[in-house]
DNA sequence: TGTTATTTAATCGCGCACGATATAAACTTG
DNA sequence: CAAGTTTATATCGTGCGCGATTAAATAACA
């Protein structure tokens, strides 16, 4: 009642960005006590998802997909390395890149994580389709967002 | 049709917490360069926000509504002190408490960053209905995850 | 061919974000 | 009022996350 249309606009935007800040940490906050059995942090975790779908991946590719910068994935990487998750060589094939492969460790892991999703879906408290729902919406919003920056 | 009721569960979960971790990436991205011209980080400016909502709260309320830790908030409002924007001091009436008051230049900032809010939302591509239910969904979705904890 | 331009990681500095811990003030009990 | 407890902030160490820069390898091309 009592609200402008620019008001609206002003406060949506203020909360959705918000929104997102502070349930991006919230995520985080459920992982943490999950994957600290498994020796991961939340970010690593992900690195490993996204190798568990598709092994011997160079950091370029893991990059593109998690929108990271090498910046922040050699040092997350060495540390998995240090860890004995990963192996980091360079491609003989061109040199500049560095492929990183599961060892035998790494790939033990996918089992011992096999049941963190279901628990975080569960903390969640959402239904499949509202959970489907965000995704998109989600993942259109951030490729909205990082459209207009290319 | 391959998908298994498990499988669709793993990959949404995966997505949803993946989708909100880079969705809040691209936020930071799209806020860096327009917060870089009025000298504040993303995290900088969402105080700011809750300061010009509310001026002279102690640490502990901000903490409470943007869902950070002293040891996160004590840094962070110490270079918005030594940016002039804000005045750090013990509340006199319990000196355990420190009151976070703007300045004169710390106000004079809320003009400036007038129009980063609306510029946002465009950038989103989102129509208001939608980022209502984004709001909405997003922040039940936080105190799912974090009642879970307490 | 040799020179230039591009691509790929790595490095560095800064600023979050948090858990664990410390410290001091304020409250609670006996 | 003294001793122990709870509260509010600060400090420290670790790990992201990114922009800017560097270095090495490859590609492009005159």
């Amino acid at each position: 009642m009592s609200d402008t249309p620019k008001d609206d606009l002003l406060d949506i935007d203020k909360f959705l960005c918000f929104s997102v800040y502070s349930a991006g940490h919230a995520f985080n906050r459920v992982y943490k006590p999950m994957l600290e059995a498994l020796g991961l942090t939340y970010p690593q975790y992900l690195v490993m998802v996204a190798l568990w779908q598709d092994d011997n991946q160079s950091v370029r590719s893991i990059g593109e997909k998690m929108y990271l910068e090498s910046s922040t994935l050699t040092p997350l990487l060495k540390r998995l390395e240090a860890n004995g998750l990963v192996s980091r060589k360079r491609d003989p094939k061109d040199e500049r890149s560095v492929r990183i492969s599961l060892t035998d460790k790494g790939k033990e892991l996918r089992k011992q994580a096999e049941d963190v999703p279901l628990c975080v879906f569960e903390a969640t408290g959402l239904d499949i389709e509202t959970a489907k729902r965000l995704v998109r919406d989600l993942r259109a919003l951030r490729d909205r967002l990082d459209g207009g920056l290319s």
